[in-house]
DNA sequence: TCAAAAGTGTTAAATGTACACCCATGG
DNA sequence: CCATGGGTGTACATTTAACACTTTTGA
């Protein structure tokens, strides 16, 4: 086609920001780079887009190729364009924003064993542009986090009130009065009692929950979680 | 760099879904396509992006091509990777969402004159990759007016509080109580009356309002203009 | 003087938030 | 029996939305 021959063609590469939760809080998957620029230094999880693929599949790729898991909870974040974002070739990096249960990961997924959890809250030195899609992904997770059913993902199966208030005090870096977060959560209508106790953290127990997978299809916001003036719009 | 050479690479265009309003509501400008595939179909504004511009430059030189007008309101959309999107040439497709006062707009800047504006409540057939990106359009749009100071410039410098009103009523396919919207506009504090009036419509006349250039600055977002359950998330 | 649109206030309901006490249990 | 975390309810403040009458003025 003569109008596509004039054009000028670009890498397309995915950035993964991938979040998982433990007793540090959030934590973001970094790699060792392995090739330049920047070679050897951290940066997200990523790749480049292969032909025959979307970018969503090749998010989906990266992801797997790191972790072992399949179905990954994914969604599209922003597209970073500016020239000279890389020193050697002009490349467009797509980036999206993911969550897991730490407890699946699978370190030995990654051949070439380069990727490490890094708490949010320490963070070794990245690329600019990686920074600010990290800024990025830390503003979508509160931003669904508020109205959406998404901090399970980063959940076991199974737990307990305590454990789902707490991670979202650790995602808003905000404490939040348990009598209204927990009545909140429970009036959802998404969870699920359990007959077992987590019995680690008291002597009379605390419930363990799990999403119902009835209601949850049916629910579509909540009403709250945090208070309104914790709500950000993107 | 031997580890760039074996990835390939992808054209990679912008697509701008351009608003204006009138009194037939939201209109969106479409353009007759110049080359395949789709030659002669409309189709959003768009373009390629030159290897020395960022996409949002070349959004930016999109629509100042086809209206003549320099700084207008643009923010991106989403990111389309889809292969088999068109037929002949995988390219990869940024989405930006655009918005101006239709007074502005100079139809002698589109040389072609292939461009057109259709009323979003009668398009013609689009790509179904258009279509989806209109969608996502019409969403944003209503998800920024409900939070923020947005659908201003859609307007012209002086507008009445009605036809503020209008407008919202228009992007929502909803009435809202006069009383309450209106009341709640002017609580912003972000609009200016002026000394003159618009007679056009009444014998009494409404003021004419503006934006507040010092208070816009202060201002972040709406307490709700629209009715919560109107309020959609992204 | 009247028709037609502009302008404005009140109230009831729902929601959000602050706050404190009892419960169950294992040691 | 008591220390520890688990579990729950109430009342007040704020926000939201429904609702209707008065004003202005040109013809």
């Amino acid at each position: 086609m003569s109008f596509y021959s004039e054009q000028k063609k670009f890498f397309f590469a995915v950035d993964c920001v991938l979040f998982s939760y433990d007793d540090n809080g959030l934590n973001v998957l970094l790699s060792k780079r392995l090739y330049e620029p920047f070679k050897q230094n951290l940066s997200l999880v990523g790749g480049f887009v292969n032909e025959n693929e979307s970018a969503e599949e090749a998010a989906k790729q990266v992801l797997q190729s790191f972790t072992g898991i399949d179905n990954i909870y994914m969604e599209q974040l922003y597209a970073f364009t500016d020239i000279g974002r890389e020193t050697t070739q002009r490349t467009i990096s797509l980036a999206y924003f993911a969550l897991i249960n730490i407890q699946e990961f699978k370190q030995q997924a990654d051949k070439e064993n380069t990727a490490q959890w890094f708490a949010i809250e320490n963070l070794p030195e990245l690329i600019p542009e990686h920074t600010k899609i990290l800024e990025f992904a830390k503003e979508r997770i509160k931003y669904r986090a508020a109205k959406q059913p998404l901090l399970f993902e980063l959940l076991p199966e199974k737990f307990t009130i305590l454990q789902l208030h707490t991670l979202y005090e650790k995602v808003f870096d905000i404490q939040f009065d348990r009598r209204n977060i927990d009545r909140k959560l429970k009036q959802t209508n998404i969870l699920v009692k359990l007959p077992e106790k987590d019995k680690a953290g008291s002597r009379r127990g605390a419930f363990y929950y799990k999403l119902s997978e009835k209601e949850i299809k049916n629910f579509t916001e909540f009403g709250n979680i945090v208070p309104l003036k914790y709500h950000l719009s993107m």
